[in-house]
DNA sequence: CGTTGTTTTGAGTTTTCTCAACATGTGTGG
DNA sequence: CCACACATGTTGAGAAAACTCAAAACAACG
């Protein structure tokens, strides 16, 4: 396996693409600022640009003709995103905290890619790396309850979070539901589920706290 | 966008992968026949190999502790599968015809890509061609009703044999249940609901026609 | 021509969704 | 600092979708 790198840790401020600022292309990319829930984009066609998280967190998702969301991923820093688009579905990225991006554009991006083996090296590992974790998230959609979603979304949280209390709820209820495939009641329901059981405490709806790990990762594997 | 290129022509014997024959590696590589249903690997942890299909078809899925099954996807000639595995499930790949399949050292494998910049592009636009159509799949199964997703599976079985009529199930209904995160029974139904509506009609259980394109592509489209 | 595996249909149950009400925050202007 | 407004989150009851279990139909194969 390739040098794995954890995806989207939010609050690690450690340069995951290490070789960024020092692209060639670093002179074509202007650094942009966006507002907490701010768009940064949305696509329908082409995308001539792609994208790489400074500070703060990214969601970006797809809306299906009748309105329904699905949240491919939500972004940190060091991330990149905007490289791999849907033409067919309406495409757009949105600002949950204030943030900043480095913007470049999408040709020379590439071409700079193609240009210099280590860059093209790391991004290689990147996109590997999120296919991995797209696997995950596919038997996570496809087979796994309602409960099961949600507490493998916390461990994920904790995981970036590198906590295990007060960890914190950058995205709505309505971003995790569309993420998990599922409504907000549900993951609401789910929630208070786990709490009833003493597995979660809230500090508040946005934050809270693992009481027992053991359960809750229990609760991904087994189906009650 | 990068010269995208469709996934799983199951029946374009035409090289997706040009390169691959003259990889500098190919001497590595051994090709290797399998007879339907015999499993090519199952592993739990580190994956020595990589793999392009030759000719046939083979399946990869990942199984949960309690059996449950996630067809990751359907691999046909020329395409390269084994390159981004998960370690914590049971990960598995399985000859659905009778196939060939060349096989790459992984380490090798990736050292030569790494080596060449033709390689490692080509790899690249592999890699984001399989992360795009992961994220349609991603919408399919946190945001499609069960015969939303059969008629888009239909549809992608259409454009891999380029047909209309006449168009071959390869893999069981279980394969494809599996895959669309639906029971096997529930994949009947909707099935046989197409049928009813005149959409499709049967030669065989494996074997259909589109009679109305347009209806198909609309169910995709329209939640009922 | 039975045996085995796959696909289809049926009936009842479970899960998740929908719609509606209620609760809890959060922010702003008085 | 309080009161109100608006957004966000939670709970409940009934409906819909998908699942489970069981049986029947259909194919493939020796």
């Amino acid at each position: 396996m390739c040098s794995a790198q954890v995806q989207s840790p939010f609050y690690d401020q450690s340069a995951i693409w290490p070789g960024a600022s020092d692209f060639k292309l670093a002179k074509n990319a202007n650094v942009v600022r966006f507002k907490a829930g701010e768009t940064l984009y949305v696509e329908g066609e082409s995308a001539p640009y792609c994208y790489q998280v400074v500070s703060g967190v990214v969601k970006e998702y797809n809306t299906l003709e009748d309105g329904r969301r699905q949240v491919a991923d939500f972004y940190g820093v060091g991330d990149l995103f905007g490289i791999s688009e849907l033409e067919d579905q309406l495409h757009t990225a949105e600002a949950i905290t204030d943030c900043a991006v480095r913007c470049y554009s999408r040709d020379p991006f590439l071409k700079a890619v193609a240009s210099c083996p280590k860059l093209s090296q790391q991004l290689l590992d990147t996109l590997m790396a999120r296919l991995h974790s797209s696997r995950e998230r596919m038997i996570m959609l496809g087979r796994m309850s309602a409960i099961q979603r949600v507490a493998a979304f916390l461990i994920r949280l904790s995981r970036e979070q590198k906590a295990t209390s007060n960890i914190r709820f950058i995205m709505s209820r309505q971003d995790i539901a569309d993420h998990l495939g599922l409504t907000i009641e549900t993951v609401c329901r789910a929630l208070t589920e786990m709490k009833k059981r003493g597995v979660i405490i809230f500090e508040s709806a946005r934050l809270f706290s693992i009481q027992d790990t053991a359960s809750l990762e229990e609760i991904t594997h087994n189906s009650n």
